[in-house]
RNA sequence: GCCCAGGUAGCUCAGUCGGUAGAGCAGCGGACUGAAAAUCCGCGUGUCGGUGGUUCGAUUCCGCCCCUGGGCA
């Protein structure tokens, strides 16, 4: 292919949750000209700090993060936007002359950054309410087999149980008068407009991993999580079906505090659901191809990956 | 020491009127297009505490032993 133009270059770094991701990421920025943007689905949110293990304050005044705190707990953020975002901040941080560097364990983010999203209309909260209270007359079973009547072919794609992709498809197709898919074909993945070095992090074994989760659930703890919750919740704008407040942890948390779990009960969800958050993340990272894996407690693997970085910045 | 209740999957427990057992949770695998840290799907062999006995056959019935609770001394 020659005289194609350039592509601009960008770094994905990508990993479960507790893997060790964000202290790569700043090693990395220190030692090459990059700018980080964070591709986290919880980090976005304003005063979810501990819980989401945002980096802290003087981390962040050293080695910024883009897309951090850019919604209050109260809003919804989606794939769609953070595509946006990410585009218009990589733009910036390319033609400054730096490398962006694309971080975090939100894996569909990744995929939607990088191969596009069909042109769907954005959630539509009224529509939604009306489809759950319909919902909840007839049950999700009715609504699905409504679906079928629709749109045959989302229907046999999204199973009866399954009730928020159900009711999307349903929404869809209230807005648009088209079947989603109907729209999601039209959708043709376009190139990618940069080139990319893929990068995941994870330590090996599994059970290392549990262990970094199962500490690093009582760190947060001992850092005040509790009470972080707690004044989210005091708040009186926050309910527990937001979101934000679904995010592991503070799902456990408000619980908890709302007396429907015992302490221990609290911690031992919390860090299973962040297991089961890990496990969902891997299902995704093991179909990356062409990245390179790094275990995050082997050194010698840490420099492997230097010098990949170094080698791709020089092209 | 005696009495009672237990000892079954990693955990909590159900069950087998004698034909070698199953739920929830956890775990593992998977799906994934504007909620994705979300939502959903699939996966159940474990000396049925040990040991002797009865029996064609014992995790199940009987004896003894061990362990854990609780009660009485």
């Amino acid at each position: 292919m020659p005289n194609r133009p350039a592509k601009p270059p960008a770094i994905f770094l990508m990993g479960p949750t507790a893997s060790g991701k964000t202290a790569l990421a700043i090693e990395l920025r220190e030692r090459f000209p990059l700018d980080i943007v964070s591709v986290d689905s919880a980090l976005v949110y304003r005063g979810m700090d501990i819980g989401t293990a945002k980096p802290d304050a003087q981390t962040l005044a050293r080695a910024p993060h883009a897309l951090i705190d850019i919604r209050e707990p109260t809003e919804n953020y989606s794939a769609a936007e953070f595509r946006t975002d990410a585009l218009r901040v990589m733009a910036r941080i390319t033609a400054g002359g730096r490398v962006p560097l694309l971080a975090g364990g939100t894996m569909l983010y990744f995929k939607a950054l990088a191969r596009g999203l069909a042109p769907l209309p954005a959630a539509n909260p009224g529509l939604r309410a009306r489809i759950e209270r319909e919902a909840a007359e007839v049950g999700w079973r009715t609504m699905h087999a409504g679906l079928a009547d629709k749109d045959p072919q989302a229907a046999a794609r999204i199973h009866p149980n399954d009730p928020q992709r159900i009711q999307r498809a349903l929404e869809v197709i209230e807005m648009t008068g088209r079947r989603l898919s109907e729209l999601q074909q039209t959708h043709e993945e376009r190139e990618f407009d940069y080139r990319v070095l893929r990068l995941i992090v994870c330590p090996q074994p599994r059970s290392v991993l549990h262990e970094r989760i199962a500490k690093r659930f009582e760190l947060m703890l001992g850092q005040g999580f509790l009470d972080e919750v707690s004044s989210l919740r005091a708040r009186g704008d926050l309910d527990r079906d937001m979101p934000s407040m679904r995010c592991v942890g503070y799902r456990q948390a408000w619980a908890f505090l709302e007396g429907e779990l015992t302490r221990a009960e609290m911690v031992s969800k919390g860090v299973a659901a962040t297991r089961q958050l890990a496990k969902r993340q891997l299902t995704w990272l093991r179909q990356e191809s062409g990245a390179l894996w790094y275990d995050s407690d082997d050194s010698e693997a840490r420099h492997r990956v230097f010098r990949e970085v170094a080698k791709f910045l020089e092209n």
